[in-house]
DNA sequence: GAAGATTGTGCGAACGATTGCACAAACATA
DNA sequence: TATGTTTGTGCAATCGTTCGCACAATCTTC
């Protein structure tokens, strides 16, 4: 004698029942599709008994039955690094406004671990993937490919756009840097560069070497680091210092190897900015209050999260559009980490 | 002609058609659980033949079946906020670790939406909800018993503990945070609560009233923010200067909170901390990068994040275990933003 | 050597929604 | 009135796995 008595939780069949209709039919009239087909006074019933019965379609069972799941994968390199979860927010306001969900998995690791990634989420049905994680020529790219499941890059790009990609405009980036640093006097400027394997880190470098070409100085003062982490960039910073010592000016690849450098000039007792201008990349939040606070070039990150998640749904869409790559503008925030030379 | 059939995926059926046996039996084979009820050698030809059709268990069809689908759900207040994005990292290790999947979704909203969300993620069939929104008396952790499904809440709990939580020693840390204050001589301490509706506004804003009378000294200089940012932190530095002029240290119900203090003394031409100390709580990444470097008091995220998984799991094995709160030890970081009083 | 226990497979019904096809009734047209 | 044409529903197969049950073959044990 329970006066709830529990009903094993509705599905199409109990509600054909209460009503006397078939499922397919119900069906039909919960589908905003479909409902044209049913008498509308039926549409209202069923309505009616879905709610009393508080009916939840089973996603799970439409996914079988359809192959679709309403369900997007997103891989990023790193959780921790507020750049990706930035990212991961726009592309979770977009998803969720047409009501996708999201996977998400960090990949933490090395790239064989990738593909286990994306063997995962594909086993999952997703409908779409947004990887943050390529390098200029990923294998797990080519995966996904061979797959065919829809598949955007966000914030670093493969050098043949082979799928759509949504990144910043590194290479105009860090041209705005280093103009600004010419500017301000500085002659002998160093560039310390992200893992050459990734768009950024390439294009960032290239943007350098050619802005310092077209202004009439050295460009070859280039140390690579091999990760985007403050560590690397404390080293790259300490052979900067190493093998140029009159360096007046550090452009940074991104704000964490400039907050590296900066741990490694305060270590050594080199003051920033009065004896040496450093600039960092992506405006990363809360980089505005280190001390001294970090000129950077700021990247759209939220932005460039909706965009993704806008350009994934199109490609689930249509499968067959062509790839294309939209370049985010970016823009230097000057800040004061960088001085005029020699005052 | 093609060359490559693009056979239709492998399915069970497939795999059984190929070695002329039943399905159920390749099922077996491929199941370690059961692999034991099958001969060795006929194992063997499954998983070699499995190989060759590149055969990938379908999750979609196996969770239809069996009601489980090794999926959970995570609820964040904020993406953005790197204390959650951190946590994130921690459930992802674990859950990852146990071949689980993660849905992550970002409130952003108020708590109607909330359901919505856990509708959303239950509608999905997750075997599991981690939620860090929770409020001292959720109406969505009401929910989520009503539908029985295992819930873990994290870094915020609910006063009646109805379902497990990890969360941080927010009583005692306040504690230290003030101890830490007087012992530097600080006797006029201010405080801005986090708010009042979850248990980290709530127990901090206890701590320090404890510790204060406990110090003998007045602990009713408190003025709680509306929520946990910047905006709200400046706001209620602001009030606190303008209704006990006297203050000399400000403690913060967190990072963000004393963040925006901080903006507030920086425009208010108040020196920190030479004129007024300031702590914050949680010792988010990069806070040891402000100027100045912020004393606040740790919360082990991550860890926090990879216990509340752990948790999880564990509910999801024994549903009817009851629930525990987990509280993690929090230390006492000191760094630049407190000075001893009146030097 | 008969009765029972064990072992290895097969069988087929779920799980719940979707959808092409069929079919009756109502309606339009000639 | 006979012949189309809609329109609204019902029917049943399907998606791929899982798992209780059945059954034959082989192995014990007295």
């Amino acid at each position: 004698m329970d006066d709830t008595p529990r009903r094993k939780a509705a599905t199409l069949q109990t509600l054909a029942d209460a009503l006397g209709v078939h499922r397919s039919t119900v069906a039909r009239a919960l589908n905003p599709e479909e409902r044209h087909r049913i008498t509308p006074e039926l549409v209202q019933r069923v309505m009616e008994e879905a709610e009393r019965q508080g009916y939840r379609r089973d996603i799970i069972a439409a996914s079988l039955r359809t192959g679709k799941s309403r369900l997007v994968g997103v891989v990023l390199p790193d959780l921790a690094n507020p750049v990706f979860s930035t990212i991961l927010d726009g592309v979770s306001v977009t998803l969720t406004g047409h009501s996708y969900s999201m996977l998400v998995a960090g990949s933490g690791g090395p790239s064989d671990k990738q593909s286990e990634i994306v063997d995962t989420l594909v086993g999952r049905r997703v409908d779409g993937l947004i990887l943050a994680t390529a390098m200029r020529d990923d294998p797990t790219v080519s995966c996904c490919m061979r797959l065919k499941v829809p598949t955007v890059l966000v914030n670093r790009a493969e050098d043949k756009m082979r799928v759509p990609s949504v990144v910043p405009a590194d290479h105009i980036g860090m041209g705005l840097a280093v103009d600004y640093l010419a500017g301000l006097g500085h002659r002998r400027i160093s560039h310390i560069g992200g893992p050459e394997e990734v768009s950024t880190g390439c294009l960032r470098r290239q943007g350098f070497q050619d802005a310092m070409t077209a202004a009439g100085l050295d460009g070859s003062r280039i140390i690579s680091a091999k990760s985007y982490d403050r560590e690397a960039g404390a080293a790259a910073a300490r052979q900067i210092f190493a093998r140029w010592p009159d360096t007046t000016a550090i452009a940074a690849g991104n704000d964490l190897l400039a907050l590296g450098a900066l741990d490694y000039m305060r270590a050594a007792g080199i003051d920033c900015p009065k004896q040496v201008s450093l600039t960092g990349f992506n405006d990363m939040p809360f980089i505005d209050l280190v001390d001294p606070a970090l000129s950077t070039v700021r990247v759209p990150q939220f932005d460039m999260g909706k965009a993704a998640a806008e350009m994934l749904l199109a490609a689930i869409a249509d499968p067959d559009s062509a790839p294309q790559v939209q370049r985010h503008p970016v823009t230097l925030i000057t800040r004061q980490s960088c001085a005029r030379v020699g005052v």
